[in-house]
DNA sequence: CTGAAAGCGCTTACAG
DNA sequence: CTGAAAGCGCTTACAG
């Protein structure tokens, strides 16, 4: 046990020298002979030095800036809002630190825009990024050059799990598919059979869906009611024609299928297949509150829809990157929140 | 638009006094000419003045003090724990502004013990209150003492509104009622009947438990496919003979009855109601994951629980209490928060 | 390579 | 009733 708290002035003391040469050490802004360094650092650690950050923030005039990169939050769909509202109130909260988040948007679906705002983001040289991959492979780029530079990055939403990410903070594929196999199980017959859906095109992301496909087969491998069928299929490409054909052939082939799980959030998608096929009474659980997706919500199509909790990520993500490059902290690189169950009367007041 | 930051360096240069004499007057230390102090105040307030807060954590060596007032949470039950661990956290912010909050907990169901811990907040004399008013009548006793003290507390879980709060943090009756009715909606067969229990003894509750009943009969008048009666009772103790006595009269009357909502969270006496008449294939709805609704919901007899962010509640309610005496913030006085859905799965991962 | 000094915006005695 | 000065813990030139 040592004592309280030790500033730096106590450390100069103790090695015999002024506080400036404490700061240059503890500041590696050198010029400080070999020996005396050393001392320094023995006394911080010893007595586990922790800068006093609210003297630091009155006195510091350098600013410490962070990015954020996501696809802008359209009028039509404020999905992406969430997020950088979670940003923003950490901001808001970091402040009185002296760091400032600059936020970065790209259109959606551009990957040249992305890799536009990628450009201007290796421009200002922030100190720490947080963004969420949704191109795999511009992405992968663009950490790679983060690596270079040495600048951290926290992904929200979903990772790129080969890259060198300082932390995620996510939810976890495994836990959201067994939650959405429980609403499932609860609404449909027992001897109903329950549709899979894996609509994916993109590589990285296969790896979560394949993950919510497991957690949710394995809800009925340990229990659950449901004795139907558990059919899983994959779409590659989500056009309405390829989307009808392939869903053509398999329900009207198993009109027994009174379930469907979609394991990512294209739900709108098959929603629009079910209208329009007079299959409403199919149950339809997917993921993410998205704007068409809440259309069907509120229309009844989709009985609910898994979120996770876009504010807490956005926000974690920006206090992580505050804790890792101003206290040194060290963080744990998965952060899995749990997910929440949307229905029509909760999205209502939906924003965590 | 008035210019960035004013200091009371600038004030005073303006007012053509020194800052000690500014200081006085914007922190009422009395001793300062009435002329001079209007003319103070009058400059603080057209440059709207915002003191530096960094600065004055800095310097400043007086502890603002805030108390917290919630049943112990147990090692059966840790429902209690959430809301405390969000004002652990919101504490652990406001560290670094000289806030403390000191916790004090009444044993469940005691009320001699919740008197005498008010007793002992009233004595430590603290900046502001978060409490839970789960005794209505020794809690409006309290408030009156607070209110004669002018110490501001701030409702959690439930509210007195009789009483002079600065703020609640909760959820809504209403929304929590029409979002367990989606959820029966969503698993009862069209004809069948729903029961309403009205479990309550504790008369400012009632409002509350009213409003959910209320919320959950308007899902029906505007939609939902379940056609089925919609069945009210109230049982006014809580003892298993007496619940008993009148689920048998109830339901053994009508054994088209599929679904039950509890308005409040003594869910687990009706599970084990249906439990001990093989009556569990009926669903359950009720309110929040205490630890004994838990286990029936693991056990498969309560469907869903509908919870109420209690670790946000604990956060913010510190959090209001801070920007009110603090920093002179005008505080909402309701702030209502969304419900949450928790099932079997999500039960594993909820903390929020 | 190192130290002495000023300053961030506020608070707190102390002196008058 | 009011002002001048020291100090909170750190950073930042400046001088040597």
């Amino acid at each position: 046990m040592t004592k309280a708290k030790i500033r730096i002035k106590d450390i100069a003391e103790q090695a015999g020298v002024s506080v400036g040469t404490v700061d240059r050490v503890l500041h590696n802004r050198g010029e400080v002979a070999e020996e005396t360094k050393n001392k320094i650092l023995e006394i911080a650690k010893v007595n586990n030095y922790q800068p006093n950050l609210i003297a630091r923030a009155l006195t510091s005039k350098k600013q410490c800036v962070f990015a954020s990169l996501l696809p802008s939050p359209t009028e039509e769909d404020i999905f992406w809002k969430r997020p950088l509202n979670g940003i923003t109130e950490a901001a808001l909260e970091l402040e009185q630190f002296q760091v400032k988040v600059k936020n970065f948007f790209f259109e959606h679906y551009n990957e040249q825009d992305f890799i536009k705002q990628t450009e201007a983001i290796l421009e200002l040289n922030p100190s720490g990024i947080v963004f969420s991959p949704i191109f795999s492979k511009e992405s992968l780029d663009f950490t790679e050059k983060l690596d270079k530079k040495g600048i951290p990055y926290v992904f929200i939403e979903s990772k790129l799990s080969k890259s060198n990410y300082l932390a995620y903070v996510g939810s976890d594929g495994f836990h959201g598919g067994r939650v959405a196999a429980n609403l499932i199980d609860f609404g449909i017959p027992e001897n109903g059979d329950i549709l899979i859906i894996n609509l994916a095109k993109n590589l990285e992301n296969v790896h979560h869906l394949n993950q919510r496909t497991q957690g949710f087969l394995s809800y009925f491998m340990d229990k659950g009611k449901n004795q139907g069928l558990k059919i899983s299929i994959e779409i590659p490409k989500s056009d309405t024609e390829i989307i009808k054909e392939k869903l053509d052939s398999v329900i009207k082939k198993n009109k027994n299928i009174k379930g469907i799980f979609i394991t990512g959030s294209k739900v709108y998608k098959i929603a629009r297949y079910l209208i329009s096929n007079e299959l409403s009474d199919i149950i339809l659980v997917g993921f993410d509150p998205i704007e068409q997706n809440i259309k069907y919500l509120n229309h009844g199509t989709i009985n609910f829809l898994i979120g996770q909790h876009p504010h807490q990520q956005g926000f974690k993500a920006v206090k992580k990157l505050f804790e890792y490059v101003l206290l040194n902290h060290a963080i744990p690189k998965d952060e899995y929140l749990p997910v929440d169950i949307i229905n029509q009367e909760c999205i209502k007041l939906y924003e965590a």
